[in-house]
DNA sequence: ACTTGACCCTGACGTGGCGTCAGAGTGCAT
DNA sequence: ATGCACTCTGACGCCACGTCAGGGTCAAGT
C-alpha cells in the first residue's frame, strides 16, 4: 500500500483536507512529509490510525480526548476493534429503542390533538444524552469483552443443551406459534389474557435462547425485528396468513401492558 | 400534560437549559413566558416539536435548517415521524457496515503487520459523510414513502404467491440449507464453487422474497444478522453443529468474491 | 521555455452550537 | 429575614472545523 496525499486520503474517508490540516495540527494524525516538497505522506499507518480516529469522533468523543487515547502506551487496536463492534450493536439496539419512541408517538397522536395519556418522559426515550458518550466509551475500551469471547460462551451453551434438548425447545416454541396463531384464527385480541400467558411463555422461551433475561424494551425490538425480517415474515405467513403482522402487534402490546 | 419549566424539561430530554435559551433565542423552540416572572413555559406543543428537533440533530441537520423545515407550511408531524423511522432503519444498515468493516479489519491485521491486501478504500466503508446527512434527510422528507404502504405491499405480495407457493418457496430454502449444511459436514471450504452456487441460490431466494434486489451489502448485513440473532443460532445449530457459524461466514465469503 | 490547471503549503478570520460564568430576580420553606 | 434552588439576560470562550488569501509544486501541453 503506497503512501497517498491529503486530497487523496481526504476523499478516500470522506473528510476534508483542512480537517486533515488539522488534526496534524493538534497532533492527532501525523502524516510524514516529503523531503522534496514538504508535502503530507500518509501511510498505512496513519490510514489505520485515522480509522480509529473516525470511530471515536463518530461516538461523540472529543478529539483531545481520542489523542490521548491512541497515544496511551496500553492501546490495543484489535482490542479497541472489537470494543467498537460491540458499541455499534449497542447503537443498534438504541435505534430500536427510537424506532419504538416514534411508534407510541405515532400511536398517541393518530386522529388525536392531545396527549395527555403519554408520559413526558416517554418521548425522549432512546436519545443518549452526549456527555455520556464518552464515558461510556472510556467504560468499554476498560472493561470491553471480546466479541470472540461471547459468541463461543453462546455455542458452548447450545451444544451443551445437545440436538435432542435443542428440540424439545423447538417444540415448546411451535406450541406457542400454534396457540398464538390459532388465537388470531379465533379473533381474539392481542391483550386477552390467555394471548398474554402465551406471549409470557413465548418471551420466556427467548430468554432461555438468550441465556439471559429478556427485558421488556429487547423484547419490543424483537417484535420489531419479527416485522422487518424477511425470513420471519415468511416464515409467520406460513403459519397463518396475517400472523407476521399479528405476533409483533401483540408482543408489543404486551410489553405495553406489562 | 401541564406546563414544564427549563429544568424540567431539559431533564426530561437529556439537553443543557442553555440549549434550551439558545434555542428560544434562534426562534428554534419558543416557549410560553408566564405573565408573572417571565419563566419559560413549555406546553405539549413544545414537547413534541422538540422531540422533533432532536431527532434532526442527530441526523447532523444544521439547527436553522431544521427550523425552515419545521416552519414550513406543510410539515406533517405524522409523516415525519414514519420517515424518522425509515432513516432509523437505514442507519441501523449503516451499522452492519461499519460492523463489517471492523470484522474486515481484525482479519486483516490479526497476527499481520501490514495490510498489503486490504484495499484502503475498504478502511471507511460506512463512514457518512457528514454534508450528505441534511441532503438525504430532505430527500427522504420530500419523497418518503409511508412505512405502512410498504408493509401492506409486502403482505400483498405474499398473500398473491398464496399458502401452496409459500410452501414450494420454503421448501426451495431448505433444499438449499440442507446443501449447505451438507457442504459444511463434509468439510467443503466456503469459498468452493459449488457453495458459491448455493450462495447464488439463497440470494436470490432471499431476492424474491423481498421482492427486490438483494445487494452484496445486505447480503453481508444479513449474515451478521443470522450470526446475532438467537432464533436464526438456534435454527442452524439444529440442521447441524456449527452450521450458525458457517453459513454467514460461506456469506461474507460470497460476498467479498463476487 | 512558458503556460495552465490541479494540487500542495501556512496563516488567519469566522461560524455554529453550545459551556461556563456573572449578576440580579423569584418562589418556597424555615 | 435568610437560605436554597430555581429563573432570567448578557457575555466571554471553546471546539471543530469552513472559507479564504497568497504563494509554492508538479505534470502535461504548446
Amino acid at each position: 500500500m503506497r503512501n497517498h496525499t491529503v486530497k487523496q486520503i481526504a476523499k478516500l474517508a470522506g473528510i476534508s483536507v483542512r480537517t486533515l490540516h488539522y488534526y496534524d495540527r493538534i497532533a492527532l494524525l501525523c502524516p510524514t512529509r516529503s523531503s522534496s516538497n514538504n508535502y503530507r505522506c500518509y501511510g498505512e499507518f496513519e490510514l489505520l490510525r485515522l480509522q480509529q480516529i473516525l470511530f471515536y469522533r463518530q461516538l461523540g468523543m472529543p478529539l483531545l480526548n481520542i489523542k490521548k487515547l491512541l497515544d496511551a502506551p496500553d492501546f490495543d487496536l484489535e482490542n479497541a476493534l472489537k470494543t467498537h463492534r460491540e458499541k455499534l450493536l449497542q447503537q443498534m439496539e438504541n435505534n430500536q429503542k427510537l424506532i419504538t419512541t416514534i411508534d407510541n408517538t405515532l400511536r398517541e397522536i393518530k386522529g388525536k390533538k392531545t396527549m395527555t395519556s403519554m408520559p413526558a418522559k416517554d418521548l425522549y426515550e432512546g436519545f443518549a444524552p452526549q456527555k455520556q458518550a464518552e464515558f461510556e466509551t472510556w467504560l468499554i475500551e476498560k472493561n470491553g469483552s471480546s466479541i470472540e469471547a461471547q459468541i463461543e460462551d453462546s455455542k458452548a451453551h447450545l451444544a451443551k443443551s445437545g440436538t435432542d434438548a435443542m428440540q424439545q425447545k423447538m417444540i415448546g416454541l411451535a406450541d406457542i406459534e400454534a396457540g398464538l396463531a390459532q388465537a388470531m384464527l379465533d379473533g381474539v385480541a392481542p391483550t386477552t389474557k390467555s394471548v398474554m400467558d402465551l406471549l409470557d411463555r413465548h418471551r420466556n422461551w427467548v430468554a432461555n435462547m438468550w441465556d439471559r433475561e429478556c427485558s421488556l424494551e429487547a423484547y419490543e425490538g424483537l417484535a420489531q425485528m419479527y416485522q422487518a425480517h424477511p425470513e420471519f415474515v415468511a416464515r409467520y405467513e406460513r403459519l397463518a396468513i396475517g400472523f407476521s403482522n399479528y405476533l409483533p402487534n401483540a408482543m408489543q402490546s404486551y410489553a405495553s401492558k406489562i
